[in-house]
DNA sequence: TATATATATCACCTTTCGGGTATAATTTCA
DNA sequence: TGAAATTATACCCGAAAGGTGATATATATA
């Protein structure tokens, strides 16, 4: 699931609709729904606030291959 | 730690300069200073360009507490 | 000392974000 | 089924900010 898929997903579970969660996170409704539309340029500080108001953060992550992820092993 | 020294961390590792990792990654070297420097409002795209220069990628985490961390156990 | 990094300019162009409005398309629910 | 709510697009405009190159200076750091 990527990104935008998933703060939509944490919007739905908290009940709110993109004009209430706009209003309480302090963010433009358009900015919502362009980010869960997957807009790629956002900006970090944004995106941050929305997953600050959720209560989740970003991290990154090492690439994980495919191999590795199907057969436990590697090669 | 941080994003930003995460990033500086991953290029110190491939064993590259500021200007050569801007020059390889395809950023502006200013980009990449003020990057590892903290900037909370460079673009999503841009990030993650440079995290796919170096196989790794965003991912979402809920905020744990304090509390579970270090006592294992809630309340 | 030589290299790398940090900080700061100037200027330019692009883009984001925001509010507002309007119109589909889709989903939800009575 | 049908109406209402929600979401998706698409414009307008404006203010603010990002990204870039080039340049310069200072401060680490090896």
């Amino acid at each position: 699931m990527n990104l935008n898929e998933q703060i939509k997903e944490l919007r739905k579970k908290a009940g709110l609709t993109q004009v209430e969660f706009a209003k309480r996170a302090g963010l433009g409704l358009r900015f919502i729904r362009e980010l869960e539309q997957g807009k790629s340029t956002v900006r970090l500080d944004k995106l941050n606030q929305v997953l600050e108001f959720f209560g989740y953060h970003l991290e990154i992550k090492r690439d994980e291959s495919k191999d590795i992820e199907e057969s436990g092993r590697l090669f």
